[in-house]
DNA sequence: GTGGCTGCAAATCATTTGCATATAC
DNA sequence: GTATATGCAAATGATTTGCAGCCAC
């Protein structure tokens, strides 16, 4: 059940711990970019002792690892994502939910931009989502 | 002096108010992508009565009026930038430093992407910059 | 056995809120 | 005159830090 993730850690040569394993499971297993808060209060039910400051530590180094990547697409606060081959992201500022964007962009994939080495790249996009503007037709067409 | 940055706040129909006016000519004057503290702490010096709370608002309806657009490229706050034109930015992991990018993507450029309505695109790219770059080379040769 | 990890409490940093006063129109 | 903006102090929320004890290797 855990070997997945144990492999993933060993591959990295970070030691395998409780916290670790559960994370990067639970990033695995739910593709909606939480944020520590959502992690925390998830894994505190299975695994009482956990602490907050665990969970940033340990998404700390599966980030520099480059296990996850932190979004700040919300403003307020980081989102975690597996790192999952480049894809963008779009925030619906309605609702506040995530979404991955899979469209690829070739002038943004060059590692050279203006004389600097870019190591990593974020698309942004911020709108209503498709959830969203069904809600909002439906309200206006019982309204 | 003003007139320009008069008009601008005119022109959406925002009171004419000397923060205003002051944070507007300092995000026209400075392209330097600056924080809250940044415009805060110089304003100050000219503006004694000046408080952080009116920089907050200020740069909020500046921002709901689309005059200025807010960054979270730095992750730890948020970081301002007058709105002309659409482009990214490139943040430099060593020194911080914030620069333009000025290239487009035809791809980006959708109203609609996977059925959701995008109202705003930022396009984030991390690295070394030119400047560390050099330094570090220099320091190399050095070394 | 030991260095790194965990977990607690306290500290810090950016931002927001409540409210009284001041000012643009 | 009135609605809105300013500015202060206190509150909030996310994250970081310091440190003691624990555990993976």
């Amino acid at each position: 059940m855990y070997e997945k993730y144990v492999k993933i850690l060993k591959d990295h040569s970070l030691k395998i711990t409780s916290p670790r394993l559960e994370i990067l499971k639970y990033l695995d297993e739910h593709h909606t970019h939480p944020n520590v808060e959502e992690i925390y209060s998830t894994l505190k039910k299975k695994y009482p002792s956990l602490s907050r400051t665990t969970v940033y530590n340990s998404l700390e180094a599966l980030k520099n690892n480059k296990i996850v990547q932190s979004l700040t697409i919300s403003g307020s606060e980081l989102r975690y994502d597996i790192n999952e081959g480049l894809h963008h992201h779009f925030i619906c500022t309605h609702c506040r939910s995530i979404f991955d964007i899979a469209i690829s962009c070739p002038n943004m994939d060059r590692t050279i931009l203006g004389g600097h080495h870019v190591e990593e790249v974020q698309g942004y996009f911020k709108g209503i989502c498709k959830n969203c503007q069904t809600k909002q037709k439906a309200r206006n067409n019982n309204g």
